[in-house]
DNA sequence: TGTCGTTTAGA
DNA sequence: CTAAACGAC
């Protein structure tokens, strides 16, 4: 039998700064062992993010010329059947930090000991770590400011890693065998994601692609601009960073380079920064996605009405700038964060809707859904979150609209019928009258705020 | 990384 | 009269 390291890509679909497959590649060179390029489809992921998955696994696939095998299903019955198709060396993987992630992990670890098969973990994903910082008191962070102090401001990290195939072509190194790869199926059904092709290059040159365009036209004047949606001061590298297309690593390590005003290079660091919060907050309290993290919210009186959690998911609230947040998600599978804050904000506290709700349609729609960002995203805009805002603090889509989308450029794009629909109506639905076809407001912003005010003060009163 | 009603400085 | 400043929610 052939010896093998295999290298397991997981939510790391690239080649450069990928620690795993760098020191499983020189491991292999040295010993004279060929490479088992894998990866697992562990299923769970929504429609959007399967798409981008899709196509990162065959842009994967062509850079290492077709030698990718992927499989589907539970890993540690795939390692055994592995183990006893090849001679296998070592197997080596970079390290994950949700609840799911880590168990599996420790399951395939278990079972690699019990066959007297040796691994290799490594960092990858992420800048630090989840179990590097604590507080002094040993505890973990819940606000972002002082976690984001201790170990990210104004520190630089190790440099990213080469591709190991700079120098080498792929298929002398890798080991290909048609009997042993499955087709594994994770495009979704219908025809949505087609549409996809017009706005995403996933995959890993789409990724440095992406970067360098942002890095040159988008990120002098990122602090301000990536407030206003209808500019391009969003880095959009979200689903990029969800797949591991490309390194955080990678990233901060050419904002460090970076010749743009220091103010904007320090914002994007910080967005990076919550990145790593939100998954550094799952790995510390891995009931993020089914608990509110603050508990007293667990009595909180949330009321579901269909009519109007269908109208928000399909952009037809008759709030327009919540309706083009929304229509951007379907027609291209990405949200401004901007918009992300608002129409979360409108379902939650002005429709009265549990965040798990908008949680689970994100999950579904966002091709970057993520356990981490999206469960501390959504937790954040309810009050119930770390560092959240205090649930007063409710946004009114109205003003939103008029400070960050002040031309209507923004809604103009997403929401078609109102193409020619006056500025006073953009800003102003209820006091205007709009186009026929366009919806009336399905919910009264003063009432709703007042209710959700409310509803949060019999919350707090119970506590005491 | 909020909103709103009220106060206050200044034209 | 307007806009900035402020504090309560």
């Amino acid at each position: 039998m052939t010896k093998v390291v295999i290298v397991w890509f997981r939510d790391d679909l690239r080649l450069q700064d990928h620690p795993a497959l760098y020191h499983g590649f020189f491991h292999a060179q040295k010993n004279g062992y060929q490479i088992l390029p894998i990866y697992i489809y562990e299923g769970g992921m929504g429609e959007a993010a399967r798409w981008w998955l899709h196509q990162s696994l065959a842009v994967l696939n062509d850079a290492i010329e077709g030698y990718l095998h992927t499989y589907q299903g539970d890993p540690v019955t795939i390692m055994t059947d592995l183990t006893t198709r090849f001679d296998v060396q070592k197997v080596v993987w970079n390290r994950r930090y949700t609840p799911q992630g880590h168990q599996i992990d420790d399951q395939v670890m278990a079972f690699l000991k019990n066959q007297n098969i040796t691994y290799e973990t490594y960092p990858g994903t992420v800048l630090i770590e989840p179990d590097r910082i604590l507080k002094s008191d040993g505890s973990y962070y819940r606000v972002f400011t002082p976690f984001y102090k201790s170990s990210y401001l104004g520190k630089d990290f190790e440099p990213p890693l080469p591709s190991p195939f700079l120098n080498t072509k792929p298929s002398t190194k890798l080991f290909s065998t048609d009997l042993s790869s499955q087709n594994i199926d994770v495009l979704p059904s219908h025809p949505w994601h087609q549409k996809l092709h017009n706005y995403w290059i996933p995959g890993e040159q789409g990724a440095h692609e992406q970067w360098h365009t942002f890095l040159k036209h988008g990120l002098n004047g990122y602090k301000d601009g990536r407030n206003v949606p209808a500019l391009p001061h969003v880095s959009k590298l979200s689903p990029y960073l969800r797949f591991g297309n490309i390194s955080p690593r990678i990233v901060w390590s050419s904002l460090q380079n970076s010749d743009a005003p220091l103010a904007d290079v320090n914002h994007f660091k910080s967005e990076l920064g919550w990145r790593e919060f939100s998954i550094y907050l799952l790995y510390h309290y891995p009931d993020l996605p089914n608990m509110n993290f603050n508990r007293s919210f667990d009595h909180f009186p949330w009321s579901f009405n269909e009519e109007l959690y269908i109208a928000w998911t399909k952009g037809k609230t008759g709030v327009p700038i919540v309706d083009a947040g929304m229509r951007e998600l379907w027609e291209t599978g990405y949200m401004h964060n901007r918009l992300r804050m608002i129409v979360g904000s409108f379902l939650v506290k002005n429709l009265g809707i549990h965040w798990m709700h908008g949680r689970d349609f994100f999950d579904d729609c966002l091709l970057d859904a993520d356990a981490a960002n999206n469960n501390a995203g959504w937790q954040w805009i309810a009050g119930s979150g770390a560092d959240a805002a205090p649930y007063f603090r409710i946004f009114n889509p109205l003003l939103q609209s008029d400070k960050f989308d002040p031309h209507g450029m923004y809604i103009k794009k997403f929401v078609p019928e109102l193409q020619n629909a006056s500025l006073n109506f953009l800003m102003d639905p209820y006091g205007y009258i709009g186009p026929a076809i366009y919806p009336r407001p399905i919910v009264d912003l003063s009432k709703s705020r007042a209710a959700a005010l409310q509803a949060y003060k019999t919350l707090s009163s119970k506590e005491n």
